[in-house]
DNA sequence: AAAACAATCTAGACACTGTCAAGATAGAAT
DNA sequence: ATTCTATCTTGACAGTGTCTAGATTGTTTT
């Protein structure tokens, strides 16, 4: 008994589940995430893992919650240290996608139906969505102050609006239908022309 | 035996799954929808239907199939009838959200992963999709032809930003995730704003 | 320090899933 | 009439989520 303790109580089970499923998820996917095997990684009973979630369930709500966090803070750093200008607007774009597309199984879970519809999402995920975005929103209004995006309905529908643009191609991009990785960047940049408002050259 | 024959063939299986497996998608849901409980409803043993199926991932390539050529057909039918003016336009936007709304789960498995990452695409489904993407991107070229949408771009660019836009709106809908029901008119209408060229009034 | 309590972990069981293998039955082809 | 083939059945296996009852440990109360 070098550096593993073999006590009978684990002592971080919460944390290390969180972790190791997170780790299987991005792996393996959502389809080889049980929590049987989850269990049998961490080297605990088959049982032990619903001691401190409800059921598989609120495991996944954790993971996707943690997702979020992520993304809000991103989102926040990107604000923070660049204006409010088309160019940084341009960028999250491309973040956004990246992030699709780097981790499509996080991603999938945090917005797909899995949580959403077939399941029932945790207060602790309601609440991490939803500060994501009420941030997004209130990014939106900040670029139509600035010109960058149309004025023409209120922060919430265009924030809609251009959020659900960015999902679609997310979700056509990660579920492999209608658009390949190659285009990536040309389906970003014709997006972002039916997004962004045209200024006559000054 | 009046109505119901017994023989030990059933004459007409293949086709009975379908609509039973497209009935039971329908009504219980993705996750409610398994082959012994189809195999049931259908009064036939477990693996009876994998005389027709190669495997579940088949049978539901099946039913994505036919979902696709709904959609085709549905399309034709609108182009035919009408012209290819802003208004068309719009329609079809508003029959796309309430197809997607009307039949979540279907088209849940038309464009989710679960066929076309999961799982592995059928040739006959592979057909159905393309045949549905073609029909769509040459509408995209008349409707640019026309003035509605814009020009900046080719017709797959463009057909792909703006179905893909749709798509996002459908799946936040369905999903139930940013967007409720009873904002789908006013979302629908900010999006067209988006897509549509602004043409000054004549 | 001893005893009661609560948190955590375990093994066993149940109903459910997709699907493989071996055998039964019926209709079609020879 | 016999062979062939398509179709259907029963039995089995490994995998899933999760419930129950019991074991072990750490914490609190006496």
């Amino acid at each position: 008994m070098t550096t593993t303790k073999k006590t009978y109580h684990h002592g971080d089970l919460k944390i290390t589940l969180i972790q190791a499923a997170s780790d299987l998820l991005h792996k393996e996917g959502a389809n080889a995430l049980s929590m049987r095997k989850l269990a049998d990684i961490v080297g605990v009973s088959r049982t032990a893992p619903y001691h401190h979630f409800k059921d598989k369930n609120a495991l996944l709500c954790a993971i996707a919650a943690n997702g979020f966090e992520q993304q809000t803070e991103r989102l926040r750093q990107l604000i923070k240290q660049q204006d409010h200008s088309e160019e940084t607007f341009k960028k999250y774009v491309f973040l956004y996608i990246h992030f699709a597309q780097q981790q499509s199984e996080l991603y999938d879970l945090m917005y797909g139906r899995t949580l959403w519809q077939t399941g029932t999402p945790n207060d602790n995920l309601k609440s991490a969505s939803r500060q994501a975005f009420k941030c997004w929103i209130d990014w939106v209004e900040a670029l139509q102050k600035n010109g960058v995006l149309t004025s023409s309905n209120t922060p919430l529908r265009v924030g809609q609006a251009t959020w659900a643009s960015l999902h679609g191609l997310a979700r056509f991009l990660i579920d492999g239908i209608y658009v390949d990785e190659e285009n990536v960047t040309e389906m970003a940049e014709q997006m972002l022309e039916m997004m962004v408002i045209k200024h006559p050259l000054a």
